[in-house]
DNA sequence: ACCTGAACACCGTTCAAGT
DNA sequence: ACCTGAACACCGTTCAAGT
């Protein structure tokens, strides 16, 4: 028994049944094992999930010839949306990336490859960091609040939107007015919203300062 | 006892001693009572912990006087510089709010009102409801990565730093360049630096559509 | 009617005892 | 040397028994 087999099995379970529900135990038997044992691998269950988060971060996948070619506005997107798609495919497991800066193998790496991205493009070093901190901080950000545990998922919209007009008018006009619109927009292009309004005002802060415009979009 | 005074008594133990250490028999002793006399009040611990949530939401004052006369852009800077604020003297608590749309009393007269000042500015119903989810996320989001538990505190940003600092300048040569840049700038700045990137992209979506850019910055 | 001591099933963690 | 059964102190929750 490897100590990368504990963390996928840990994963899958907390993908299946919850990360509150997850327990040592649990874990254990589905290993053929008991909890002692995993004490041999891993300090205490902090420990463990620590590494389940960064073994999620690895999982956030970009070839290189994806980004070939891209300005650094279509380059950036392509990124945040890969790494959206993967915090997506885990919202039992989200909690885990947040309350901490991810310092784990995986988290180093993505965080090299996209402040680099925004240095290749002529970014100064301060805007190129601040940048990386503002994007990275809104995709966990906005996907632990949409998809976290006990967030209301796709189905649940509706549910959401039935409270909203359930409202009275006169106490919350502005909600109640814009109930369909605060529960009919699809999460992704929600996301995609709060990204465009980043990048565009990162576009514009670039004009009055230095990174270049080069490489404009469409090509 | 009255439900208000074990919900206040909840988060100050919280703020005290962290969510994770807080126990119902640590709040029920603290209260010169018992566990089972808790659940008179509340279904669980995750319902009185929805209401801790909700109550820190409660601590957001911004008065009317204090928008008067601002531009949208202005205004919504105040509000979401106010909600920040109060986010940041709860940084045990904060992952409360993630994981679900609020929707406690609290919780809807703050969209209520943000919701409102974007109408009162001429934002059409659909992009105020996306302003509001995006920068909305973004404080929540923000707050919580940077300031939840286990998070590094403003004194471990040096660590951090030295952290950076010690990696293989081979393998990872824009984390290094980019050392200080992404540990040394204060939290409060970062914050503020994502927030006018939304604004900005904001202003920006409103030129091509139809939010009146009177009321301009500056008086 | 309201409160609560004591119990229940369970948790993360430890360690002496096995192989 | 490596593993693990069984125990430890503790948790959220329940309910019969008190006032």
């Amino acid at each position: 028994m490897d100590a990368g087999r504990i963390v996928d099995t840990a994963l899958k379970l907390i993908d299946e049944v919850g990360i509150q529900a997850l327990t040592l135990r649990m874990l254990a038997d589905t290993l053929n094992s008991g909890t002692a044992t995993l004490y041999r691998h891993f300090n205490g269950k902090d420990e463990l999930l620590a590494l389940v988060g960064d073994r999620i971060l690895g999982e956030v996948r970009v070839a290189p010839e994806e980004l070939e070619g891209l300005s650094w506005r279509d380059a950036v997107t392509v990124a945040a949306e890969a790494f959206y798609s993967t915090l997506c495919r885990h919202p039992n497991a989200l909690s885990l990336l947040a309350a901490q800066v991810p310092v784990g193998p995986n988290a180093l790496r993505g965080r090299e490859r996209l402040i680099t991205l925004f240095l290749s493009h002529g970014f100064p070093v301060g805007l190129a960091a601040r940048a990386f901190t503002a994007i990275g901080h809104y995709v966990i950000g906005f996907a632990i609040q949409q998809h976290g545990p006990g967030a209301p998922g796709p189905e649940d919209q509706g549910q959401l939107r039935d409270y909203y007009h359930s409202l009275d008018p006169t106490a919350y006009p502005a909600t109640t007015a814009a109930a369909d619109e605060l529960t009919s927009v699809p999460l992704h292009e929600e996301f995609r919203f709060g990204l465009d309004l980043l990048l565009s005002g990162l576009e514009q802060s670039g004009l009055s300062s230095s990174p270049e415009p080069e490489d404009a979009r469409g090509h």
